[in-house]
DNA sequence: CCAGACGTTGTT
DNA sequence: GTCTGG
DNA sequence: CCAGACGTTGTT
DNA sequence: GTCTGG
């Protein structure tokens, strides 16, 4: 589940949204790991430009659960363990099981230390008719930014071509969950949400331990959640645009 | 001890 | 890196 | 998540 | 069927 989503929002909304520390624009920050301080205030806005068909592989905003102000960091959609010999395992891990995650070999780790916060007003699922797969779009009733539970890592090439530095490849996966009555019929799956009150904790540089996070990772209320089919335009990644993320009637 | 896996989804 | 399997 | 590729050698 | 790319 949750294999794309859309951003449609402004920097401007997300910036207020998520009470990002900077109201100048976006921070031009893509290293959530780094020692470097952030860019500073003054530092050219990074324009934001509305997404309507998210999809792994592709470099998106998080908020990492690094010390200091909020700020948005981009990583690449799809985990690469620290230990991975081949970065192209990312593509595989776009999504953690949030009942396993304090376990599993590759997100043990991040799931202690490296949380963050994914940005998004809706995601998509295909629900199952038959042979048919039907697109729907899911979102917050009226259509508002939420912020989906991730993990982030940090991958360095094993060796680095020429004399040059490795260059550090940042990415995160976001945790899944059983689905609300709303989505049940649609999907077995469905992002974690985390309610506004959850982010202080969730963004937390250290280690709150498991019977902390854990209360955190359960299905949004469907009653604050609306749903709508689309067209299958979605299906293919390389289009994005407004169409995509628009509601489709089969009654026509 | 070393070797080898390490993940999710959906579909059958 | 860390866990599981043999 | 879905779409699309799935291969090598040698030559330009 | 299975893997890679987006």
């Amino acid at each position: 589940m949750c294999g794309r989503y859309t951003l449609k929002a402004s920097a401007q909304e997300l910036i207020e949204a998520f009470e990002l520390a900077h109201d100048d624009g976006l921070d031009l920050a893509p290293d959530p790991a780094s020692e470097r301080p952030p860019v500073p205030l003054g530092a050219p806005p990074l324009t934001w430009s509305p997404r309507f068909n998210i999809a792994p592989t592709q470099s998106l905003p998080i908020i990492a659960n690094v010390p200091g102000p909020r700020l948005i960091r981009f990583a690449r959609w799809g985990l690469v363990p620290s230990w991975a010999k081949d970065p192209k395992i990312g593509s595989r891990m776009i999504n953690a099981r949030s009942e396993t995650v304090a376990d599993k070999p590759s997100f043990r780790s991040p799931f202690r230390r490296q949380r963050c916060l994914v940005p998004a007003d809706g995601f998509y699922e295909w629900q199952r008719v038959g042979k048919a797969k039907r697109p729907m779009h899911i979102g917050l009733d009226g259509g508002g930014l939420f912020a989906m539970a991730g993990l982030w890592e940090r991958w360095l090439p094993r060796d680095a071509p020429g004399d040059a530095a490795p260059e550090p490849l940042h990415t995160f996966t976001v945790l899944t969950t059983t689905p609300n009555p709303l989505l049940a019929p649609i999907h077995d799956r469905m992002p974690v949400i985390l309610p506004r009150d959850a982010w202080d904790l969730w963004l937390s540089p250290d280690d709150p331990g498991r019977s902390a996070l854990q209360p955190l990772l359960t299905p949004y209320p469907a009653e604050a959640m609306a749903t709508f089919e689309v067209d299958t335009l979605v299906n293919s990644a390389r289009n994005d645009v407004p169409a995509c993320a628009a509601p489709v009637s089969r009654l026509l």
